[in-house]
DNA sequence: CAGTTGTTGTGAAATAAATAACAGACGTAG
DNA sequence: CTACGTCTGTTATTTATTTCACAACAACTG
């Protein structure tokens, strides 16, 4: 079982080796990736060792391989399905964010209780009512899905994206959600962490 | 020194004592609030500890008290002045929503470099071009930054945040940003936070 | 007023995560 | 071919975080 923040910094590890290495470089030392990465050599190496990959001694890493191990671990076999609830500002930027990329995370269908969205294709890609979740969700085979509504609509989403099979939720909507143990839930809540940064933004300087 | 994990915590903790209690409760016990902050109630109980907040044994805590403590703890003793820079989907949908609660976070200026955008007033707050960072954020006297920039304008923009005398970052650029130690961080890459759902999504289910 | 029930605060134990340390492997220089 | 310096994989250690467990205490009951 490999742990929540190993599989973030994997997904970091592997956004440097395909974006951010010049494309004739072939070997790669651990020092180097990590140093990008803003992790100690140690902490890269030990993530490594927990998707079994392994370089050599001397030379390091295979860039283009490591990003394929890497991929075969995060990507599984096929695309996951994803959906997104809630085209505020939010939710469309996430939406865009999302499209301008090729990636195995597809996005497949939005949905919105405004009925000025709803039946229309933004950012490229089609705006459902929110009465079709479970619907479209089936149909479309959707597992993973993205939670942008307002916190007083969001458990109530949430309850039916998982009745409708959605496995995982990343949730930005700031309200802690009460979900099943077989579903993964991910907090984005945007007060928390900004302050959370201003409270230590607050220590670093000894203002009080 | 509180954790970082204890003081995202406490902040939802106040959340909830705000916006979800009933406004005639006046006593709470850790069991309560925990459930709701899906928590254990040591890890209530714990936290609490950490910021000497007491409670009574029988009667649990006072709602409106405690609220006031996690207040002075997370707050400190003047409002805490933030700035956005990238006022693209995402940019927008922080501000507008920050601006919509009364908060001792208080936006008070966004930059961006788009010439539509500056010199204007977006979502209730002025934008100015990105040249000026220096300059507003030291007569406005800024501590914190939101950075909601493309990936390739996301260094350059932190470093003068960091000159001009931000001590604390919010970054949703997904990009590692190599900034000093004194200068607290956090990374909000929406990219990387729907991969490991992805996968544990995928784990919940069997599905390879 | 003694007994019972249910709660808090906190030391101790358990678990998780990051760091350090090092044996063995590889490449290179001479 | 040998000696040396550097790097990897992995174990051991340290540090951080969460959970457990329980004494002390408040409220209620009869």
């Amino acid at each position: 079982m490999i742990s929540d923040r190993t599989i973030e910094r994997l997904s970091l590890y592997r956004w440097l080796l395909e974006m951010r290495i010049d494309p004739g470089t072939v070997n790669l030392f651990s020092h180097q990736l990590a140093s990008m990465a803003c992790v100690s050599p140690a902490q890269l190496r030990r993530d490594l060792m927990a998707i079994g990959y392994s370089g050599s001694p001397g030379k390091g890493y295979l860039v283009k391989d490591l990003a394929r191990s890497i991929g075969s671990v995060l990507d599984g076999s096929e695309p996951s399905r994803v959906a997104l609830v809630g085209m505020g500002n939010l939710g469309r930027a996430i939406v865009s964010f999302l499209r301008g990329r090729k990636s195995h995370l597809q996005i497949v269908a939005t949905f919105d209780t405004d009925c000025r969205k709803t039946g229309r294709v933004i950012s490229g890609c089609r705006c459902y009512n929110q009465d079709q979740i479970e619907e479209i969700v089936e149909k479309e085979k959707i597992s993973v899905a993205v939670v942008t509504v307002p916190s007083g609509a969001a458990q109530m989403v949430a309850d039916r994206l998982v009745n409708a099979g959605v496995t995982g939720i990343l949730n930005y909507a700031p309200v802690p959600l009460k979900l099943p143990d077989c579903v993964y839930l991910e907090n984005r809540d945007v007060t928390a962490a900004l302050e959370k940064v201003a409270y230590f933004a607050r220590k670093s300087t000894g203002r009080v």
